[in-house]
DNA sequence: TAAAAGATCCCCT
DNA sequence: GGGGATCTTTTAT
């Protein structure tokens, strides 16, 4: 490991359970461009999906739209939100898992007058990238983008720059969906100013969880409504 | 062939 | 705090 000297995160990170991988993306870097059009943005916010969740993408099986989330994973897997917004989401586990996590929120880090000028209207920082539109609209990335090996440090990829994820991650039910509502998969670094929501106040969210979230073991938690 | 729902954001009240 | 914009994918006739 270096110091701070930023470097490209191998496959292998992204190849375990989603539950697993998407704590450990929180402080890591996502890095679109080069030289003097790089924009970079730390990552504060995700979220996990896999093909037993209901919520997912890929709980109905492979499709033309989730064939990325089916690939092998280190991959960007883009897709159109409410037809207006691009969603940007790591793939990760097994090539045929269908699993991955979801990019919810990034502070950004550098290239910020081209995100303020991808962003029209925007006057703050932390309207930047606070959420999963948001983000991808800040750093560039569109339907364009996906199935982008993030391994690749020629192009669209993730880094880690010598911060450590946080000990004790912010954690939450997931955000704007409508089945699968229990389960405890969103992570956010909980003292950035740069995440979408604060915990859920409505629903008695989570609280912190310790240094161990759900474990990989784990099969579904609470889904089994039943 | 048609229809509905969706991992969101922004403006208006 | 609430609703509209906007369009692709998937599922149902």
């Amino acid at each position: 490991m270096s110091r701070r000297e930023p470097h490209v995160l191998a496959r292998g990170f992204f190849a375990s359970d989603p539950v697993v991988v998407a704590p450990l993306l929180l402080n890591k870097v996502v890095v679109v461009g080069q030289g003097s059009a790089r924009r970079s943005g730390r990552i504060v916010e995700v979220e996990a999906y896999r093909a037993d969740d209901p919520a997912s993408h890929s709980y109905r099986g492979l499709t033309a739209r989730t064939a990325v989330m089916f690939g092998p994973p280190g991959h960007l897997y883009v897709y159109r939100s409410y037809g207006l917004h691009w969603c940007a989401n790591v793939v990760c586990g097994a090539e045929g898992e269908g699993a991955a996590v979801l990019l919810r929120a990034i502070e950004p880090l550098t290239g910020l007058p081209a995100m303020y000028a991808s962003r029209a209207g925007i006057r703050r920082d932390v309207d930047l990238g606070s959420g999963p539109g948001k983000l991808t609209q800040a750093l560039g990335i569109s339907g364009a983008d996906n199935g982008a090996d993030l391994t690749d440090p020629g192009g669209l990829h993730l880094a880690a720059d010598g911060v450590a994820p946080p000990a004790a991650p912010g954690v939450s039910r997931r955000i704007g969906i409508s089945v699968a509502v229990d389960v405890p998969w969103r992570w956010f670094v909980a003292d950035s100013a740069h995440i979408s929501k604060l915990p859920g106040p409505g629903r008695p969210g989570q609280r912190r969880s310790g240094p161990s979230a759900p474990g990989p073991g784990h099969p579904l938690p609470p889904i089994d409504q039943s």
